[in-house]
DNA sequence: GTTAGCAGTCAAAGCATAAGAGTGCTAACA
DNA sequence: TGTTAGCACTCTTATGCTTTGACTGCTAAC
C-alpha cells in the first residue's frame, strides 16, 4: 500500500483522533462544537468545522446527510489505531477475570477453546470466535488408550499444547494389557511427530511392523480412524468455535435482530471464517470495516490475535464488533490471553524430562 | 387444582382447537372468519362470535383489544395441549438428526449435555436449557488416574450414564504405578457407589486404611479434593446449559431484542432455571405461561422431560418458546431423545460383566 | 339456536407540520 | 492566510390528525 498521502497537520490529527474517540463512546456523530468542548475551547466552531470538512475531503469521516454530523470512515478508525498501538492501557478487571480462566485451565483442547472464547467475550462484551488453525500440527507427547467398560475406548493424545482426545470402538477379544503395550509403542514410534504425521505415516508402519506385536495392527486401525473422523469433523465445521454471540444486540448498531442475526450467521460459517482469519496474526491486528474480506462484515471491526507455537499458529482467535468498538480495551485482553497461552506452553515443556523417565 | 369447569361442548371444543392451532401457525389473532373458512363453512361468523364470545367468558381465549380478533391464553394453550397429547406426530427429519447425534455420540457427560442441547435447539428452532440435576447420583462403575506430562493427572471416572472427567495436580515424586494401583483401589472399594457416596466417605476410608497402602493417601486427597472443585462449580452454575438461544429472535414475539435478552438472561440464571425445573418430569411435560414460576417467563411456555435413571433425575432437559410454540413438533423431539437416552443407558449395562472380570 | 346487517371500536398507515440540531457559506476581521 | 460571526439551508425526528380497514357486538328477524 504505497503511502501517498499528503500527511496530517498536527491540529487535524489531533482533532480525528479526538472525534474518533467521542464517536466510539457516544455511538453517535460527531458535531463541531462537541470537539470544541473537547479539544479546542480556544477555536471556534465554524474553524472545526473548516477542518472537519478538509478530513471529510481526505476521507476520514463522512456524513450520513447533510447536516449531521460526521462519523468515522474504515480510513478514520485505521488512523485512530494505528495512533493507538504500542500505547495499549491494560484494563485490570479484564485481565484477573482471563487470569482466573487459566488459573483452573482445562486440559482439554477441545473444552479449553471453548473456555477462551467465553472468558474474552465475558471480558470485552463482544462475541468471539476461536479457530482451530494448525489443529494437526501439534506434536504428539505422549499417547494413551483406554479401555472402558461399554466396549469403547479412550484415545488420549498429551500433545505440546494440551489434549486431544477422541473415543474408538474397543475390541472385547483384545486383552487390557495389549491396549497399554499399544500405547507405549505409538508413543515412542510417534512422540514428537505431528498429527498429521501420524495419521499419515501409520499405514506404513503397520505395515513394517515386526510379526510379534502384529496383534497391535487392529488397534492402530482402529485409532487412525478415530482420529480421521475427529479431524474430518473440525475441518468440516472448520474449528470455529464462538461465544457471546448475543452481545451483538447490546451495541446500538446491531440492535436490530434482523442485522444481528446476519452477523452471527456468518460467525458459524467456516468458510467466511476461514477467509477472514486466512493470514497469520503473531501480534494483535485489527480488520477494519471494509478492510474485511467478508460482504457480511464490511460494517464490523475485528480483533485478531493467534496463539503460536514454533513459530506457527495453532489457533486464531477474532473478536467482532461494530466498528466503533472500544479497540483499546479489546487489544488489551487479546494481548493478556495470548500471553498467558504463551505461560501454560512454557509449563508444559518444563515437564517434559520429567514424562521421559518411564 | 379441582375439576370445577363446566365442560366446553363438542363444538366449542373444535372451535377452540382450531383457534389454537391457527394461531400457532399464523401468530396472528384469530377471526371468526378465518373459523370459518378452516372448521365451519355451515355455519356463520355472527355464530361464531357468539361461541368465541362464550369461551373467551370461559378464560380460554381473549383479546387484546375490542374489535381485535382473539388470542389463547394459558389456560386455551393448556387446553390445546391436553387434547393433543397421546397423539403426538414425530417428525422424521427431526428424529433422524436426533438419531444422528446418538450415532457418534460423546462419552464425557459434559460434553454430551451440550450436545443434546445443540441438536434439540437445532431440531426444534427454539432455545433448549439442559441441566444436570443428580449429578452426584450417579453410580461409579470405574475410576482411572492418569498421570500425565504436564505435571498434572486426569481423574476419569466411569458411571452408569458417561464419563466424568476433571484434572488434579500431581506428585511427581509418587510413581506411575501407584496411580494405577490407586485407581484400582478406588474402583474395588467405590464401585456401585454414588459420586456423592464416595466424596462423602473417603475421609473415614483413608483413615481406615491400611498401613502398607498409606502412600495413596495422598492421591485418594487429591482426588477428592478435585472432585469436589468440580461438583461445586457444576452446582454453582447450576449444572446448565443452553443452547440456540438466539433461535428466540425467530419467532415474532421476540423479535424484540430488549425481551429476548431478557429472558435469555433468565436462561443462564441458575436459581431461575432450578425453579423451573424443580419438580421432576419423568414424561414429556409442558409448563404453560402463567403455570411458569417465574416472573420473566410468563409469556413463554416450556417443554420439559427428564433423562432418568433406576427412577432418579439425572438431567432435565426444557425447551423455551412462546406460548404460541409447535407443541406437537417439540415433544415429539423430546420424547425421542430421552428414548435415544435411555438406549445408551441400556447398552452401558449390557457392557457391565465385561469389565468385571478384569 | 342461527343469522343478516349495521353501528361501533381500535390499530395501523399516511400525511402535514413544527421543532431542533448541525452544517455550509459568505463576508469581515486580524 | 487563517479565523470567526452570523444566517440560510438541510434533513431528521416528533407530534398530531385523518383515513382506512378489519373485526366485533348487538339487535331484530327467522
Amino acid at each position: 500500500m504505497p503511502e501517498e498521502e499528503i500527511k496530517l497537520s498536527e491540529r487535524k490529527q489531533k482533532i480525528l483522533l479526538v472525534a474518533v474517540e467521542d464517536y466510539i463512546q457516544k455511538a453517535s456523530p460527531i458535531t463541531s462544537s462537541a470537539i470544541q468542548h473537547k479539544y479546542a475551547k480556544s477555536l471556534s466552531t465554524a474553524t472545526l468545522r473548516n477542518e472537519l470538512n478538509a478530513l471529510e475531503a481526505m476521507g476520514y469521516l463522512k456524513q450520513l446527510h447533510t447536516s449531521s454530523g460526521r462519523v468515522p470512515t474504515s480510513k478514520g478508525y485505521r488512523f485512530y489505531v494505528n495512533s493507538m498501538m504500542g500505547d495499549i492501557p491494560l484494563d485490570k478487571k479484564v485481565l484477573n477475570e482471563i487470569h482466573q480462566m487459566f488459573e483452573k485451565r482445562t486440559v482439554y483442547l477441545g473444552e479449553m477453546v471453548g473456555e477462551i472464547a467465553s472468558v474474552i467475550s465475558k471480558a470485552t462484551n463482544y462475541p468471539t470466535v476461536v479457530m482451530l488453525k494448525g489443529f494437526e500440527k501439534l506434536v504428539i507427547k505422549n499417547v494413551k488408550i483406554i479401555p472402558l467398560l461399554t466396549g469403547q475406548a479412550l484415545i488420549l493424545i498429551e500433545t505440546n499444547s494440551g489434549i486431544i482426545s477422541n473415543s474408538m470402538e474397543s475390541d472385547e477379544k483384545i486383552p487390557q494389557q495389549s491396549y497399554i503395550d499399544a500405547s507405549n509403542l505409538l508413543t515412542k514410534t510417534f512422540c514428537n511427530s505431528t498429527v498429521s504425521d501420524m495419521i499419515k505415516n501409520m499405514p506404513k508402519y503397520i505395515e513394517k511392523m515386526d510379526s510379534e506385536v502384529k496383534e497391535f495392527s487392529t488397534i492402530f486401525t482402529t485409532v487412525i480412524k478415530s482420529l480421521r473422523t475427529l479431524t474430518d469433523n473440525l475441518t468440516q465445521k472448520g474449528g470455529i468455535t464462538a461465544r457471546g454471540e448475543l452481545k451483538l444486540l447490546n451495541t446500538p448498531e446491531y440492535s436490530d435482530p434482523q442485522k444481528a442475526k446476519q452477523i452471527i450467521n456468518v460467525l458459524s460459517n467456516p468458510n467466511e471464517i476461514k477467509e477472514v482469519f486466512s493470514e497469520d496474526s503473531a501480534e494483535v491486528s485489527f480488520q477494519i470495516g471494509s478492510e474485511i474480506p467478508v460482504e457480511e462484515l464490511k460494517d464490523c471491526s475485528i480483533a485478531r490475535a493467534d496463539y503460536q507455537v514454533d513459530g506457527k499458529s495453532i489457533a486464531s482467535i477474532g473478536i467482532i464488533g461494530p466498528q466503533r468498538m472500544d479497540y483499546a480495551k479489546i487489544a488489551s485482553a487479546l494481548k493478556f490471553v495470548v500471553g498467558e497461552f504463551q505461560n501454560l506452553k512454557a509449563l508444559t515443556h518444563k515437564e517434559e524430562k520429567e514424562g521421559d523417565k518411564k
